[in-house]
DNA sequence: TACTTACTTGGAGTGCACTCCAAGCAAGCG
DNA sequence: CGCTTGCTTGGAGTGCACTCCAAGTAAGTA
């Protein structure tokens, strides 16, 4: 059974829990939690190649390996590539999520520039949806007008 | 004087209709409607190489010459590339652009499809901005807990 | 006439975010 | 042992949407 499975199967089996984003549930409890790289390509639907790739600029922190070298990630590497995947989701250039992971790595003292990193691209993200809407009227308001013109072809 | 400026100077001279978005005021009447290239970038933001690079590909209808061979824009390219404007903020992908640059040029007939690719379009776009809505949250809710942690740096 | 400016072209280059390739290693299976 | 599968790496390739370059023409100004 595949993780996605294994977490679909859950879903079903509890679906109070559903919805309820705060505590991520990930597919191994804490302890067990040693995912092979095609693991988390299935859980984040990145690809292996996009995986190795955050690892080596930086937009991942350096994860374990197995003594043969292959990469074992942990829950908590789960947790930072689904906070990525919001901030990518926001478009969020990549260069400024790795300056967001650089922050991040250098430590507690670096709180209010990361906090001022956020608060300003929130401010790209609002304008960006507002422009979107505004330009969604003026696609509605075009697709009227062939409504119009789509039941006069109707007719004939 | 620029054709920004000229604007600029109308809609100061005229605040009655400003903000009134349906019929666009174009810098010249109909019938003095020749605009170099410089000029049109300046309108539309776009840059002269762009605009040429948009007729080149189709997403332009030809657009007149003069005697020796340099563009003249008129009034309705300026609406067109109005138009394409918002379509290009909507995130919708050259390619399908030019589609609907074919579209158009083919005539008539073509209603029924421009309106199926517009309102594929709108579905796309509503999508996206309940994608960015819902990160959003995420981040403004990231922030939240950096709001706290600075407040108690603050405090040190 | 010389210079400057703005336009023309095809084709090459850029930046972003992946995406893939070749070559090689380790484990599991019959 | 050979085969398959899945991982490893650095570096090259891809697709999109521009963006720029070189070489040339034409108009306007000193």
């Amino acid at each position: 059974m595949s993780l996605l499975e294994t977490l679909e199967a859950q879903e079903t089996e509890n679906p109070a829990t559903a919805g309820c984003a705060e505590p991520i549930r990930f597919p191994r409890p804490d302890g067990e939690d040693r995912y092979l790289i095609s693991e988390v390509a299935e859980y984040t639907g990145l690809s292996p190649h996009t995986l190795r790739w955050y690892e080596r600029i930086g937009l991942m922190p350096h994860v374990d390996r197995s003594h043969t070298g292959q990469r074992r990630f942990a829950n908590k590497d789960l947790g930072w590539l689904d906070f990525v995947g919001k901030l990518r989701l926001t478009g969020m250039p990549v260069a400024d999520m790795v300056r967001y992971a650089e922050l991040v790595r250098e430590g507690e003292h670096t709180f209010v520039e990361r906090r001022e990193l956020l608060e300003a691209h929130r401010e790209v993200v609002h304008n960006r949806i507002a422009e979107l809407q505004d330009s969604l009227t003026v696609l509605d308001h075009k697709i009227g007008t062939y409504a119009g013109a789509t039941r006069a072809q109707e007719r004939v």
